[in-house]
DNA sequence: CGGCGAATGGGACAAATGACGTAGTGCCCG
DNA sequence: CGGGCACTACGTCATTTGTCCCATTCGCCG
């Protein structure tokens, strides 16, 4: 571990690197490998360097929530075809199915832009040693989450996750029918159940929950 | 203009507080006055300085989106207690009614996120300056805004804005009628109208419309 | 003063929504 | 194999939502 750690900074909003940067600058053996502004940007920035087989950075800092290409999406994609480099998420959201999608998708660690500069070094070189380091409140979120399957997305099945996305669009039964290739009847009993389950007694009111849990991005 | 520029720098992430800095450190004439994490940390943060009859900062940069105190909120306070500090808008939202709210309410510039070390030069400059820096994507939306007065919640009247906010946190046309103190019939009439104005078909599509138009804080 | 828009409500009606019960089909797991 | 679950779908019914009329009352503005 007296090797140096190189890190790759992911984030769309210049401020953003600009204090990761800052962060990292202070560490000993970390050392900034490179900036991204989006999950393609990182992606290509990669693949360079593979083919000009030049030493690939052990973690990337990401955020999610990117123009391009989502931060779930790169991180599924960086661990498919780079392996060898961890993904540490760093993002000013805590939702749950955020948190759980990315760390599915090979995410090993995830913090919170609140996170102080030590918690940034705790992460990193966690990342590094291949273990996974959760943000403190991230960490609560997801046991509480565990702790209760009954309350939440997750109790949904999966055509009804389908429904609620449609739904949080803004779209009608009759609309969910026919993206979903399924009788209008059939749309009604899947979103009376979602709301049964979600303990709603609206659609309206379905909107803001599957916001909330991050099914569906806030509209831009 | 050689005179310092001391800068208060108001954001609840500590990564941004940190990029915000690394800016700001960079410039001669410029100083970190403070840093604090929400809007009533920044608001108690001048009125110490007041009492201790030390100088407050000319500007103040500062996020939207904060717990404790929204920053709409934070910019119409301090216009009001402490009209001396410019306050400039520091976000990576660009919903063009969050713009109007932070400007009607006393800010003197408006930047977004991934805004570069001399954007953040240039609105500071400005502000002390009392003139206004927008960011240009900003500025482009807003004059969007100006040249098509049709589309958009400009076009409801104070009323119609207040139900759709209702709408937006999932009530009924019930629950609404009650909390406006009017009949159901009149908050049905509202939505009607407010929907007609929108061009939408239905009220989970307002509620879309609402969040993308910053009426309503997408829900944590 | 006259008019105009905003806000308030009502009647009537059509459409969408949501609840509840029932049921066939397919699939996985013990 | 049998039970349970997900998905599909329908019938019925109550409620909500949304539209199109209309009317009244303000307050503001020319």
């Amino acid at each position: 571990m007296t090797e140096t750690i190189g890190v790759l900074v992911v984030d769309d909003h210049a401020v953003v690197r600009r204090g990761v940067v800052a962060y990292l600058d202070a560490l000993d053996n970390v050392e900034v490998a490179g900036e991204a502004a989006n999950g393609r940007e990182a992606l290509d920035t990669l693949e360079s360097l593979r083919v000009r087989r030049q030493p690939l950075p052990r973690v990337a800092l990401m955020d999610l929530m990117m123009p391009k290409m989502d931060g779930v999406e790169a991180t599924a994609e960086i661990a498919r075809r780079f392996p060898e480099v961890r993904v540490v998420i760093l993002t000013s959201f805590g939702e749950v199915e955020r948190i759980q999608a990315a760390l599915e998708n090979g995410a090993a660690g995830y913090l919170l832009k609140d996170a102080g500069p030590s918690e940034v070094a705790a992460a990193i070189h966690a990342a590094a040693n291949d273990d996974v380091f959760l943000d403190t409140a991230v960490a609560r979120r997801l046991a509480q989450k565990m702790r209760s399957p009954q309350s939440g997305v997750a109790a949904l099945t999966s055509r009804e996750r389908d429904v609620l996305v449609l739904v949080a669009q803004g779209r009608s039964n009759r609309e969910i029918a026919t993206e979903l290739v399924i009788s209008e009847r059939t749309a009604r009993t899947h979103v009376s159940n979602l709301l049964g389950k979600l303990g709603l007694r609206s659609r309206t009111q379905a909107v803001l929950v599957a916001m909330r849990e991050g099914l569906v991005a806030p509209p831009s």
